[in-house]
DNA sequence: CGGTTTTATGTAATCCATTACATTGCAGCG
DNA sequence: CGCTGCAATGTAATGGATTACATAAAACCG
């Protein structure tokens, strides 16, 4: 019998022998953890829930049978039971920014300490991504957002809304958020460049839609009013985060024949294409201009001079966004809250004391 | 009778008038929504799954109560039934690092427009980490994995694995990868500076762990063979792909009093250390010593002198690599396949004709 | 020793959508 | 007219865990 080879796999064969090729790994279930380990699937669950209730003995076995087979319980139907998924998602317009890869390792370390994973939403800043990763929330796929942008999508849940805000914030008070002290840190820098003798301070802001671009202005108006110099709005040009736009920045301000000696821009990215027009020009850095930036992105270090800029907390911002995040899940009732921490100027080479200023060439 | 202020909330009250506070947001079920529009959760389903089964006239009447409820499907339940959740891991050593970002950014692009969502999964290249995002396919919590390091996790999961290999590649030939020729990119590299008359060529070489390193360093022996021209052991230094590590790679050759005209590093992190290291000595880039370095990252174009190196097309990479993901997960059958893209080397300020070279002082 | 807790385990409901299979009604055809 | 076949919809099984509640056994107490 066991030589008919017309016998069609996996039917009939009562036998220990078998012609079917051995599966190699099978997938389990509760089910089949309890029936081997002869309790029922309470206790299975139980055993690998709530260890202490189940006895040492039974413990044990079902232990043994699940290393022994491999079981890894199904996520998905745990998470249809109990309502959670331990998952976040990191919203943000643009992974390429290291300024954004910091806050995110920042997010997904304490994620990972707590048992949640971060599922990336590059948004490219269309809304249309931005609600799609919304809606998952709305669709039970993830718990909650970090959002590292300064709107927050709607999202039809019911009670609390499960959003932090890290880097920028929103005005609606009921968003926790996360995030430094803009206009002091700002003040801060060009108060510096003051210090240096400054006082043709050019300054790149970026998009006025976020609030902590507003802020980072503010401050920059702030530090001139405090020294007594008149605010220049032919020395304001705008930017959008990118090199690039700090790079155009520069050369349109140098274009106009705008006499400046410092420039101050939004961001570091901006600040390096700002000294590679500066540069270009045949300006020295900073010796003709000065030029500070603002984050403290890895590379400001090793541009050449490597950039004063202010000292964002990056890791600290994502950390303590995805406490507070977890903090929500946890226990809807606690009140939002706005955490702020600090930033620091750190000065390197790109600043120096007030030399000619392009305007004198 | 509405005056009663002793009536507790949501109890009694049978007339339109209601103190109840208005439930903003409910979260509902196929079943209310079949309910409501008065057919069978199974039409409800096929109404949102397949409309072209369900009639016209039904088809209407459900949308608009999903519509006007603004009803989403729970996800965990559809991913537990249909056993798929739309998921995938991206495995990476480093967020920070530019170079990733952009091929996450190719496999964030392509994921989103399959319905997909890409689960970040930063190991800093801890085998325990990594361990515990590959068994997040086991549990099922994701479909895949994309793993940007040169070691493939264990998936205990039957049949096929659900794992695509981007930038790095392992032997196992059962698993799809994605990268450039590293051996004939580096090669040309090298070549390159040999045609600018340069001899005496240091290499910082990346981990020995990875084989595109060693396929790195390969291609550099091979242009040196090519041009004649001894390997020089004292001459290769090895880093770990970060900035600090090129630096100290410099460093430690210069300190050697090693005499050479160019460097090639196994990354642009290095090589931007590297330039670090040799301006800090007073060297000048090129004049002195001319650097290469490997990926064009975005921060490369910006370095001053900028960097040359050779070009991975990285969003391709990873584009390419959540295809072929895609492909296995869609059809367990299609057999692995190794691809290849191209990597070209871009000339840009760093390198220049043989000068004196360090040892040269 | 009867009665009350406590401890360990089992039974079955539940989470919510998908879908195989069953049913109904109607058009088409010989 | 009766039968087949198709279209539209419904009923109920299913996926795999968690957990409220039920039950059994053991411990404790006066």
């Amino acid at each position: 019998m066991s030589a008919r080879g017309s016998r069609r796999k996996g039917q009939g064969g009562d036998g220990p022998r078998s012609d079917v090729a051995p599966q190699p790994v099978r997938v389990r279930t509760v089910k089949e953890i309890a029936a081997i380990a002869n309790v029922s699937v309470a206790t299975v669950s139980r055993a690998l829930q709530r260890p202490e209730v189940v006895s040492e003995e039974t413990r044990r076995r079902i232990h043994e049978v699940v290393k022994r087979l491999g079981y890894t319980p199904n996520a998905m139907a745990r998470n249809l039971r109990t309502a959670r998924t331990r998952l976040v998602v990191a919203l943000l317009p643009d992974i390429a920014n290291p300024f954004f890869s910091e806050v995110i390792r920042g997010i997904e370390q304490v994620a990972y300490e707590n048992g949640y994973s971060v599922l990336l939403g590059e948004t490219q800043s269309s809304l249309v991504r931005e609600q799609s990763y919304a809606d998952m929330v709305a669709a039970r796929q993830a718990d909650g957002i970090i959002t590292m942008f300064h709107r927050v999508p709607p999202i039809p849940v019911e009670g609390r809304l499960p959003v932090v805000n890290a880097c920028e914030y929103v005005k609606d008070s009921s968003i926790s958020s996360v995030y430094v002290d803009n206009v002091a840190a700002a003040s801060a820098a060009v108060d510096y460049l003051v210090t240096l003798g400054h006082r043709d301070i050019a300054f790149v802001a970026g998009p006025a839609t976020s609030p902590i671009c507003v802020d980072r202005e503010q401050g920059y108006r702030l530090a001139l009013q405090r020294a007594d110099i008149p605010a220049n709005p032919a020395l304001v040009a705008v930017g959008d985060f990118s090199i690039e736009a700090g790079e155009r920045a520069v050369e349109l301000l140098l274009s106009q024949g705008q006499s400046f000696s410092a420039v101050f821009c939004s961001n570091d990215e901006m600040a390096i294409g700002a000294m590679r027009a500066l540069l270009s020009r045949g300006l020295r850095i900073p010796e003709d201009v000065s030029v500070v930036g603002f984050d403290d992105i890895r590379f400001s270090r090793y541009t050449s001079p490597a950039l004063t800029t202010v000292s964002q907390p990056k890791t600290a911002l994502g950390r303590e966004a995805m406490t507070m995040l977890i903090e929500i899940l946890n226990d809807p009732e606690v009140p939002p809250r706005k955490r702020v921490l600090s930033a620091e100027l750190v000065v390197r080479g790109s600043t120096g004391p007030r030399g000619r200023g392009p305007g004198a060439r």
